[in-house]
DNA sequence: CTGTTAGCGCATTCAC
DNA sequence: GTGAATGCGCTAACAG
């Protein structure tokens, strides 16, 4: 004899649904999953009406497991709280909505052995794909330990996508930082700044040092180094840049122009040449990276590149969700924007 | 005879390993699942290692199936590129880490059938916990819907969290949107200003309503009152306060003081003014809620209604996840911060 | 301490 | 078209 069903708190089940309405579990199961063929009417009916009357859900781990596979797509971000990620986010939730797949965020906290750690809990779901978005690291040992895991990950029939550098041994979106900040160069020279200062980032994270990098050879280009002194790396956050950005000033290097390799720090430069007795945009231009949309109508308008963030999570997402899609890497370009921040500058001026 | 396993692209099994180790099934579970007693040493060792070379990742669905639970809490916001939300998400998101349990984040994109329908998907993923983030509304059909799919998963001994308004059976941090807008009206009035606008996002979102209710209260506490035609409604952004506010200013009534009700609307009112050729905060003050932190930066500075999100969303996550804690309605104080986007107004300028 | 075995809830072959 | 039986991968009694 089976068990009873009285206990409370314990959730109703197919077997449940199929004794009130009368049935077989098989015709139960037939009725409540779309796509097989459906049973006569009065059935259905009953099915249905028994599933109402006991609030029925089905358990998508039963189901998981007896199909062999979940319709759970998984995200991981370094922060979820910096604007950057949150759009990329929103467009990849967005896609796996439409495609009926539910989306597990995890959120690193820029800790890339997490980043490892959620990738295998992730497997462990058996999680249909997974996209990884945030700066890849130079880390040798933590690039091979990730690149084990996604082998293993993918072994099983897990789809993934990275989002940022081509560093990884998976389909890639990158992001051309490095032209962007190219570009960006050549337009500052263009507006006549000269004395430049960079803040970097962390030092082992790759999206700072490809925005610096693609920010010197513009520079170069145009015939200007960067002095010593003035590559500044610290925190990716917006009190990160304001701490640089004060010693930055405090210093007796006096750039003209100061780029922030994203926006919120961009912000904090902008604070903090203020609370220097700086008055941007006037003598000091200020330009970021990305183009964040919450930050559009700060005063001065931030000169930044261009990122189609939510686009690109949206992308991601169609990719790793699409069986017909074949890895590799995807470019993705950005558009220099020269806004307030950085007006152009008087020959006299310099 | 068994299935062979020589499937490519099928994932290694419990059996798997225990084969390759030479052990039972039984053993090598005890091994890899933490918590129970471990075997000796040497039978350990070879279960481990055989797990390695296997690439072995538990089926986290299996497991959940077999224990009759997850580790997986769901947070449902309203849209995560939101910072208001992306920071109550980040706090959760930290604690459920802590807790070792994986977080599920579902963006509604502020549609309340979505929200319905996210819950029920948690229900079936048979998450631990959920927290729903976001206003509540007045539709009583919707609310009456979401109360049953929140009692159903209820009696399945899933715990629930709501973060807004105590408009639903179960346990709810409430932010206090009312007390708060009033203290911020209060305050506007002590700098004197004397007329004022509201824009008050969708009238049939709760959070607009309490706000613009508890602002009307502490003017009229002082004696004045909100004109007609000096309330606009509108979408809950930075676009849909932007074109409220160019509507507003092109009216004849002339306010002194814009109180839109979040920081994300502020910052549209904000660039509307200026494109009316209004210079904020001169002869116009512009006030927001909620203190997001990207836009704590802007200038002129935004005075607004400071709500401890990230404390909130972690607060929230503490609490289902704690058995212990009974369910009910806690409070959560927001501060009114006056910043320079409301500088005191002489009184010969009015 | 270790192995055997019976479910967990559901999808799905296979008979009827 | 419908039902009975098997198995998905794992955990937890229960034996030994």
């Amino acid at each position: 004899m089976r068990r009873a069903r009285a206990t409370p708190g314990a959730r109703p089940t197919l077997e449940d649904v199929a004794r009130l309405a009368g049935v077989s579990v098989a015709t139960a199961s037939r009725v409540l999953s779309p796509g097989t063929r459906e049973p006569k009417p009065d059935l259905r009916d009953r099915v249905l009406a028994a599933a109402g009357r006991l609030s029925y859900t089905p358990n998508a781990n039963a189901r998981a497991i007896a199909r062999g596979g979940t319709d759970i797509a998984g995200v991981i971000v370094a922060d979820i709280s910096d604007p950057y990620f949150s759009e990329i986010a929103a467009g990849a939730m967005r896609v796996a909505d439409e495609h009926g797949v539910l989306t597990t965020l995890a959120d690193t906290r820029r800790d890339p052995r997490r980043e490892i750690a959620y990738l295998s809990a992730l497997h462990g779901q058996r999680a249909r794909a997974v996209i990884l978005v945030g700066s890849r690291v130079r880390d040798p040992e933590v690039n091979a330990e990730l690149d084990r895991e996604l082998a293993a990950y993918r072994a099983g029939g897990g789809r993934i996508a990275v989002v940022s550098q081509p560093r990884l041994d998976a389909d890639t979106i990158a992001i051309d930082n490095r032209s962007g900040a190219r570009a960006l160069a050549t337009g500052l020279y263009g507006l006549g700044y000269r004395r430049f200062a960079v803040l970097a980032g962390p030092r082992d994270l790759l999206t700072g040092s490809e925005r610096l990098s693609g920010f010197r050879s513009g520079l170069a280009a145009a015939g200007v180094e960067l002095g010593r002194g003035s590559v500044v790396y610290g925190e990716f956050t917006r009190d990160g840049a304001y701490a640089a950005a004060t010693e930055l000033f405090a210093a007796s290097l006096r750039p003209d122009c100061v780029f922030a390799v994203n926006d919120v720090m961009a912000v904090g430069v902008m604070a903090a040449a203020r609370d220097c007795g700086l008055n941007p945009p006037d003598g000091i231009g200020i330009a970021g990276f990305d183009d964040i949309t919450t930050l559009r109508d700060v005063v001065p308008a931030l000169t930044t590149v261009r990122i189609p963030l939510y686009e690109i999570g949206a992308e991601a997402m169609r990719r790793v969700l699409d069986p017909s899609t074949t890895p590799g890497v995807r470019r993705v370009r950005c558009e220099v924007v020269i806004r307030a921040s950085t007006p152009r500058r008087s020959p006299e001026a310099r």
